[in-house]
DNA sequence: GCCGTTTTCGGCCCGACTGTTTTCAGTCG
């Protein structure tokens, strides 16, 4: 993708221009930039040629410049200058907590320490304590710090960081004194990965924050104290991941827990816009001049600033805060709208439990349909199913459906591979006997980006293929899907009205969140879909709801929020328009 | 480097904590 590639150079050169110059707010502009063409859903190109980026904030004379560079040779002249003088590892030692550009250029100056491995050296020879500014602390940090970072996870999935995050904010609402206590940052804003923990809470009185803070860090999961103060604490947990905690007097805690959840750039941004209104916003309030003005709930404070409320996970700076003040938020989508779990495997070929038993659970769980999508022949390390194990298996559905009655429904799906060439892995007359289908990929993923693209488009072409199953086939913190153009994907399933599921399972949230906008802008619907292979799998839509929330689906672009007879004549004009076309 | 109802200069979000210093710089979020 060449806007992401473009956004990664403007980034890495504010990165270096950090390290090279005393220059911040150059290096902000650099990573604002960068910010801004990440977020573009246009080609940049295109973008570029039209006239249409000359106009977007953040953009000025120089990035322009940069970015019809790189568009016209691949490189850029400042970047290359900046890496040739910079050394890579002072680009490492930004990584080490407490040491940040200022203190790197120093030691780089005075000592000539060009690696983690130098400058470990240094300190053990305790030549940092010496230097002006630094000390025999400081020392033993960088040296812990060189320490953690051998050992430390930068990034963890959502899900095993929400379930901690949720014992030790109970843990704080149950000190005595407070009042109120939440999870915020990114965890709260349902980011796929997270870096830290952030908590807010709020007592009664200013004299009670002493002993809850003392309290929070001598909780049992804290394994270090790295800082701790009346009204901020930060520690390492168990598992090592790091966790803020503020404190606050009740008064303060709306604006604190809105400051606290970001992000950055939606706050921001949101200054800037109230300050323009004559309204200064920081964590404690929102004062006009010397009058702070009543904030009670975090709703209070988009109604002071005359705007809708924004939903935590709408708070990137993506268009949020243009949208809540002319009031065109979208009614974003919950659990309660899921009318149906599809994309769901049986014993049949890898899941862990019956037919029957994922129906069980899927009623128990409230919904009114099951869409039951085992793997096709070649995946035979999953048990793919043949032919005839699919006729086989739509006469146990029948049966299961009997039983079940009226108010719940099986549906007959399948998860079908896409082969090397783009064919799907069952004949016609076989996919005709589904419901619908979900076809995905799950092998040869080294071809290039245009082998990939054309593969998964011939897949789209396919008049049976009723969804695209994890686009990219990515697993978050662990491998990078295969190569794909997105945008000629989505702009490909729009125009054959095939849709693009959302993997609800942490580990792929695919498609990703950033590019539900423009699915949904082609006319794509994008259903939520946990890809179970349990009942306990079934879960995993609550955490799609928050990845769907953040890509702004309401239930009108969700099928599976629909009722099961919509979703089924939903799915049988996909398969029309498919023959039609043929 | 970007921006402009204070418009081509001068500001750019801003407050807490640590460590070093003795009133503040650097880092972080």
């Amino acid at each position: 993708m060449e806007n992401s590639r473009i956004a990664g150079m403007l980034d890495e050169t504010g990165t270096l221009i950090e390290l090279s110059e005393d220059n911040a707010f150059r290096a902000r502009a650099y990573h604002n930039a960068a910010r801004v063409v990440a977020n573009q859903q246009e080609d940049i190109a295109q973008m570029l040629a039209d006239g249409t980026l000359a106009k977007v904030p953040g953009l000025g004379k120089e990035m322009l410049a940069h970015i019809a560079e790189i568009l016209a040779t691949g490189r850029m002249t400042l970047l290359d200058q900046l890496l040739s003088a910079i050394e890579p590892g002072m680009i490492d030692m930004l990584r080490i907590p407490g040491l940040g550009p200022k203190r790197i250029r120093t030691l780089h100056q005075q000592l000539g320490v060009k690696s983690l491995e130098e400058l470990a050296e240094a300190c053990r020879a305790n030549r940092v304590a010496a230097l002006s500014g630094f000390g025999a602390k400081t020392q033993a940090n960088i040296l812990k710090g060189i320490e953690f970072l051998s050992q430390q996870q930068e990034y963890f999935s959502y899900a095993p960081a929400r379930e901690i995050a949720d014992v030790i904010i109970a843990a704080v609402r149950a000190m005595p004194g407070v009042v109120r206590a939440e999870v915020a940052g990114s965890l709260r804003r349902k980011k796929e990965v997270v870096h830290d923990l952030d908590g807010v809470a709020s007592v009664e009185r200013e004299d009670q924050r002493a002993d809850v803070m003392a309290a929070f860090v001598a909780l049992p999961q804290v394994r270090e104290v790295i800082a701790h103060g009346d009204t901020k604490s930060s520690v390492l947990l168990d598992g090592g991941i790091a966790m803020d905690l503020r404190l606050v007097t009740d008064d303060e805690f709306a604006s604190a827990l809105h400051h606290f959840t970001g992000s950055r750039d939606h706050n921001i941004a949101l200054r800037g816009m109230a300050l323009e209104k004559g309204i200064k916003i920081n964590e404690y309030g929102l004062w006009r001049g010397e009058e702070r003005l009543p904030i009670h709930t975090e709703a209070d404070v988009y109604a002071t600033l005359g705007m809708a409320y924004i939903e935590p996970e709408l708070r990137e700076d993506r268009g949020e805060i243009q949208a809540a003040l002319e009031d065109k938020l979208p009614r974003l989508i919950t659990l309660e709208d899921m009318q149906g779990v599809i994309h769901c495997h049986s014993t049949w070929s890898d899941g862990h439990a019956g037919i029957r038993e994922m129906a069980q659970a899927a009623r128990d769980l409230g919904y009114h349909y099951l869409g039951i999508c085992d793997h096709s022949r070649i995946a035979a390390y999953a048990h793919g199913l043949t032919p005839a194990d699919v006729r086989r298996q739509h006469a146990e559905i029948d049966a299961l459906n009997a039983e079940f009655g009226p108010d719940f429904r099986i549906l007959k799906g399948t998860e079908c591979d896409i082969l090397k060439d783009g064919s799907l892995d069952f004949d016609d007359e076989t996919l005709a006997t589904f419901d619908f289908v979900v076809a995905s990929i799950h092998s040869v993923f080294h071809l290039t980006e245009k082998e990939e693209t054309e593969r998964l488009i011939r897949a789209i072409q396919n008049p049976y293929t009723t969804i695209i199953g994890h686009l990219t086939g990515r697993l978050l913190l662990q491998r990078e899907g295969y190569p794909v153009d997105i945008p000629a994907v989505i702009a490909a399933a729009g125009a054959r009205g095939v849709a693009i599921e959302l993997n609800a399972n942490p580990a792929r949230f695919d498609l990703d969140w950033r590019w539900h906008r423009l699915a949904t802008e082609h006319g794509v619907h994008i259903p939520i879909c946990p890809d179970a292979h349990s009942p306990e799998g079934l879960r995993d839509v609550a955490y799609g709801i928050g990845i769907a929330r953040k890509g702004w689906l309401s239930p009108e672009n969700v099928p599976n929020a629909w009722p099961v007879d919509r979703f089924l004549a939903w799915c049988g004009e996909v398969r029309q328009r498919g023959l039609a076309a043929r």
